[in-house]
DNA sequence: TTTAGCACTCACCTCGATGGAGTGCTAACA
DNA sequence: TGTTAGCACTCCATCGAGGTGAGTGCTAAA
């Protein structure tokens, strides 16, 4: 994209970029040429800048400020420039140790999961828990409530517990609720929602059907149950720690983010969309994505265990921020939800 | 507590509160004497003034600023000033309207109620979902993870869901683990879990439990999965909301305010302090209670169903809050909550 | 191509002056 | 005795002037 630059330039840039990271302020020419040894006087420098600037790298508040990298900049140091070193043994059993996962339910493993992530970084951490039509069918209760409403309990294969409140015949009994989910939980066992969609659908053709009518309900109240998408769960913490960043200083901005955070919709979109991706991914809330991350940066990466179940985890925190240190944090925790996942699954 | 106000004293306390709810300003003399027709000179109003100042009812930020009322003056105003008119039919029934609780889950309604809270009263709302202690039962399953441990799901009789994990003997089938909830299901059906629990201990003394097979091991499962409380669930809405107040306009003082609400502990500690209470309660954060809520009033209101589950809700925004609009809110939106649970609860 | 030198720009701080809002006090008044 | 007009006083907020320092762009020399 970036017409690209020569090593001096680069060098440069990524001086720039990490002192502006560090510092959170802007980068003047005689800083670079005296912190960082290239043996340039900063007019030199200051001739490079000027170039980046006219390419749109590098941009100054006022004329007689330092310069500051764009998301154009920025976008440039993480795909070019950012080396991310991987956790060496001591640090990925601090990480481990981080976290406490003995039984809990999945929900509080996505909470202190998001709470781990946002200690560490310092910034807001987001844990996205498996999506519904990508888990595994366990097991199905239902509960008779009043008028006619029944709820129902779905549990995934990795323990995680959704539930729904159903319209459904008024005629069926407490007992005919068991003998249902009893059918169900033999029928199903083992099969991706997906699965099971397809195999209602199926079904739902199938003619001969009407003459079994335990089969004819269950398959209504399935199709109720499990035909819908649930809602994404969305757990964000450690808002506060993040206004804590020079960039929220101001009370606009911090209303701004926290409004941003709380809707949370936004959110869930941009983790969906990373959704096919491998590995770690960053987008950058420049001009081009969405206004109310103008100025922010996510970080995240999927987990899933060997059955598919996805979900998505990252940190969010303003474009400036420290991604030599959250990447490979985000990367090894994913691996250690995934790894937990496949516990869950495990059959002893 | 106070020493007793005459009659011009109360008005013109009165009058400077309800400015000061408006403007969020310091009040003058002038200003009362004059919009407010009481027929007296702005020196003699500074008279009262000093007075109520000496009083601890009124303070002034510095020498030739107006007065604002102390959260002691605020006190005041509340326990004999304020008086809440009830909401009339039509308001009544669009607040009714405001709430859509058709088809959702119990946690959507918490959810839902906290929303339109805060809407109404541009604060941030609360809501603490019943307590699991004050429910009543409905229905128990249990699921088998792996490594022994087995998840609990647990139904009251509101339709609330409530799941945790524990630790049992492996040997368990998931045939036994049926028949153990079907014991469970038939056996406690309708006892609060207070019952449950005195019924539990009782059965623990009784030795003939041990010749049961099915007998032991149901209740040693149901004491792992109902003796110990679980967390209580709170709903905070709006966050974003408050901050547009002017006592929030410093990012320091906002920060605070959502490290306080993210934290929940004191919010909930709060709601529990309201909890033997009948009727909306007002929590004025002065000096006195917790530093984290200086500046911060809480109004807050219990709603239950006939059988007893407790739960909160209510509203926290500044001291200045406008407190004749969100009293009369709060309180009709908990008698509609507390309906709801009854419909829940209703057989048809 | 690099660099030293220099003029220039702009944010930021401090200082003092000004104006306005509001108070407290005092003396006069009903 | 309570109320009020008048007045001096206090303190904040705002504004503009002036100085400072960081950093830039440009030019000319090495």
């Amino acid at each position: 994209m970036a017409d690209s630059l020569n090593e001096r330039s680069q060098n440069i840039l990524e001086a720039i970029v990490e002192d502006y990271i560090t510092s959170a302020e802007p980068v003047g020419s005689r800083a670079i040429s005296r912190k960082h040894n290239f043996n340039l006087s900063p007019a030199s420098v200051r001739n490079v800048m000027a170039d980046m600037e006219e390419m749109g790298l590098l941009c100054s508040p006022h004329a007689s400020a330092g310069r500051i990298p764009t998301g154009k900049g920025f976008q440039y140091y993480i795909d070019t420039l950012l080396e991310v070193r991987d956790l060496n043994r001591s640090e990925k059993q601090n990480l481990r140790n981080s976290y406490r996962f003995k039984n809990m339910r999945m929900e509080d493993i996505m909470q202190e999961v998001g709470r781990v992530l946002s200690g560490l970084s310092q910034y807001t951490g987001l844990v996205m828990a498996p999506k519904f039509i990508s888990t595994v069918f366990r097991q199905i209760e239902f509960v008779r409530l009043s008028q006619g409403r029944i709820l129902m309990i779905y549990v995934s294969e990795t323990g995680l517990v959704q539930n729904k409140v159903i319209q459904a015949d008024r005629t069926l009994t407490t007992h005919d609720l068991e003998k249902i989910s009893n059918y169900l939980n033999s029928e199903l066992n083992g099969l991706t929602i997906h699965q099971i969609r397809a195999k209602l659908n199926q079904e739902l053709q199938d003619d001969r059907i009407v003459y079994d009518q335990l089969k004819k309900q269950a398959l209504s109240l399935s199709c109720a149950a499990l035909q819908d998408e649930i809602e994404d769960q969305l757990y964000v913490s450690g808002t506060s720690l993040m206004l804590g960043q020079p960039e929220f200083s101001s009370a606009e901005k911090m209303k701004k983010m926290i409004q941003t955070l709380e809707s949370k919709k936004l959110l869930i979109e941009l983790l969906d969309q990373g959704q096919s991706a491998q590995g770690v991914q960053i987008f950058i809330g420049s001009e081009s994505s969405h206004v109310d991350l103008e100025g922010c940066s996510l970080i995240t990466s999927n987990f899933s265990n060997q059955k598919g179940a996805i979900g998505a985890l990252g940190v969010i925190g303003p474009v400036r921020m420290n991604y030599s240190g959250v990447v490979p944090i985000v990367d090894f925790t994913a691996q250690l939800v995934s790894r937990v996942l496949d516990r869950e699954t495990e059959k002893d």
